[in-house]
DNA sequence: AAATGATGTTTACATGCGTAAATGCTCACG
DNA sequence: CGTGAGCATTTACGCATGTAAACATCATTT
C-alpha cells in the first residue's frame, strides 16, 4: 500500500539520517509539524505495517531505519504525476513550468548541462 | 477543497469536450474504470460541491461544464510535487528522470528546443 | 391514470488518513 | 517491593474517498 502524506514526512527525517529513535523523529519534525508524541508513533507504526520502515530494539526503545528507498518513493510519486497529467513523457512536464515562468536560471543552467551530458555520453 | 483522483477522471473527460452529461462522461470513461451510473453520478456531486464543475439542465438532465481549468489543477499537482520531492525546483526532477533513463529520445529532443527558444526570447 | 423508464439526489459503507487520547509494559528509584 | 517515568501499542474519532444502492422525480407510454 502507499504511504500517505504524513508518513512521507516521517520518512524524510529517516532519510536524511538513520536509524533514530520516536524522540528524534518527534523533536526534528515537531515544531513544523505541530506534532503531538502520539502522533509520531501512530505514524511509525502505519509504517511498520506498511513495511516501509523497520525498528530495532535499543534498550526500553525502538530505533527505526527506512527499508522504502527515498529513489523507489520519489519513481512512484513522480512517475504517477507524469502519466497522470502528461501522457508520461517529461518535455510536456517541463514546458508546462517554462510556461508558467517556473524555471530559475538556475534550472535553465542545470538543465542545458544535463542534456550537454546526455550528449557527450551518447559519444 | 482539492480534487480527488477519482474526481479528476471526470474532470478529464469534461476537459476534453464539455458541456456533457451524465450519461456521455459514463460512456467515455466506463469501459476503462469500470465504474457503474451511480459512481460517475456521485462523483459529479462532489464536484458540484467543490464548485470545479458547473450544472446547467437540459431537458431532463443536467449539462456539465468545467469550471476549475486543466490549466490550474495540473498547476497545482505538479508544484506540490515538485516542492514536496525536488525542493521546488525543475532541474532535479529532470536530472531524476534522466537517472532513471525515462527521459525518451522525444523527450530530449523537445528539451533542447525549448531551451533554445528560452534562448532567443532572452532578447 | 398507472406503470415505466430516465435522471438526478440521498444515503451507505468500508477503508485510509490525520491526529491524538488511553492504556500497557518495564526498568530504575525511592 | 511498589511506583512513577519513559516508551510502545491500542483504540478512537471525524472527515475524505471510492464505490455504489436506494430513493425521488417527472415525462412518456400503455
Amino acid at each position: 500500500m502507499a504511504i500517505s502524506e504524513a508518513e512521507a514526512v516521517v520518512m524524510d527525517v529517516l532519510w536524511r539520517e538513520a536509524p533514530r529513535s520516536a524522540e528524534e523523529i518527534l523533536a526534528e519534525v515537531g515544531p513544523t509539524q505541530n506534532w503531538q508524541e502520539g502522533t509520531v508513533k501512530s505514524l511509525l507504526n502505519r509504517l511498520l505495517r506498511k513495511k516501509a520502515v523497520h525498528a530495532a530494539r535499543d534498550g526500553r526503545r525502538y530505533l527505526y531505519t527506512p527499508l522504502l528507498k527515498r529513489e523507489q518513493y520519489v519513481q512512484q510519486e513522480s512517475k504517477g504525476l507524469l502519466d497522470r497529467l502528461f501522457g508520461g513523457r517529461v518535455a510536456p512536464l517541463v514546458a508546462h513550468f517554462s510556461e508558467q515562468r517556473k524555471l530559475s536560471k538556475k534550472d535553465i543552467a542545470e538543465l542545458r548541462k544535463l542534456l550537454q551530458e546526455l550528449d557527450d555520453e551518447q559519444h
